[in-house]
DNA sequence: TTCATGGTTGAATGAACATTCAAGCATTGA
DNA sequence: TCAATGCTTGAATGTTCATTCAACCATGAA
């Protein structure tokens, strides 16, 4: 219960905590670092002993999102469902909990940074590439898990780029309607095709 | 050849067109001011007699965008394609093509947008909304005229969003991993997608 | 000619921005 | 007890930000 360097490990955390947030809700932008500052009950003095600049610090943010990547996000959906198709929708049903709650307000914190920061920002665009192929590679394992439930000719790694793009693409929409239909819409319509590769998989070769 | 308000029209257009440009390459809060008047060759003063504010001035621009929807993007597409099941996907191609030549650095001006100021600018989001609208409104309409093609019980509406969703989703990754691939990965899955679907609706209702 | 109108000029404003740094403090090993 | 180390303090820096405004100018009507 002795943490090797105590107060500066605490001020670490709570710095990273409240950046996350703030850039999670106001953008990165438009976040000024006396906010982060203020949020997180820091001095400036002891953010830049730990972080040369603000730019770093995103970095440390998106550090921090992949390795709570399993923790947060997949370890709940596996305990929630077992079998890999279903916990594809399970994946995408948790993040319409996540933020149905607050109409949308927010929008995935990694798809925000990647369109605001992605092009400006060279040393950050790659941690977030790092955030999508993690949270695709998983969707990709349980598509693999599925085996021939799905058709041998079908490109899993493509179809689970397909499942983040219907995660990104309706909660973007989800947002700017302040409502969750385009992104039920999306789901709905992704469930479908799963129907069809199922159906297709087990039923017939019918169609050449 | 004579314009109304000659000097006045001149100014507005030099500066929507640097805005709405500026705001494209480097989002609207990395963008400003100083810069868009710089851009356009226009003093301060003359910016704020036209616009109260750098709000104003986004407004204004994304009301442009819903007028040049038409003539920019959907007109062409019209142009290229003519079976309305063709003209979705010969949408996707030219956002593909516009975008691929410059490495997809730049992503969709209203989708970045979105995610940007949806909900920090209550005022700007029914803009951003009503080009969605417009857009999936286009491809609702395609839908429709491709009639029984397509099986009876699919939901025209959803499926325009999903079209939307691919787009934008598809576009945001291909950002981050400046490559086309995973673009062209959730396109190939629609294309799936729609095949699937044109099958069933020609040829059986074997399944239920 | 004179006045009114609408657009333009560009220096000035104050607030907010990211960042710095000299000074101080607490904890540790010697 | 001392020195060293690493973290914290918070006022200060210089820059950039969006915005303002008094003065100026071109145009057209009276």
């Amino acid at each position: 219960m002795s943490p090797p360097t105590p107060a500066s490990q605490d001020t670490r955390t709570r710095i990273l905590d409240a950046a996350a947030r703030l850039f999670h809700e106001q953008g990165f932008n438009a976040t000024g670092v006396s906010t982060i500052l203020r949020e997180a009950g820091v001095n400036p003095g002891s953010l830049y002993n730990l972080y040369p600049s603000k730019d770093a610090l995103l970095a440390a943010v998106l550090e921090r999102y992949t390795e709570l990547l399993h923790p947060i996000v997949m370890a709940p959906v596996e305990a929630k469902a077992s079998d890999p198709i279903e916990r594809i929708f399970a994946l995408l049903q948790q993040y319409r909990d996540w933020f149905s709650p607050l109409e949308f307000r927010l929008g995935c914190p990694i798809g925000n940074l990647a369109l605001e920061v992605a092009d400006s920002h060279p040393e950050i665009r790659p941690l977030i590439q790092q955030n999508f192929d993690g949270w695709s590679g998983y969707v990709e394992r349980w598509l693999r898990e599925a085996g021939d439930r799905l058709p041998r000719s079908l490109d899993r790694r493509q179809l689970a780029s397909t499942v983040l793009t219907v995660m990104e693409g309706g909660l973007m929409q989800a947002r700017s309607s302040r409502s969750a239909a385009a992104y039920d819409a999306s789901v709905a319509q992704l469930r479908q095709y799963f129907d069809l590769l199922l159906a297709r998989a087990s039923g017939g070769g019918k169609h050449t």
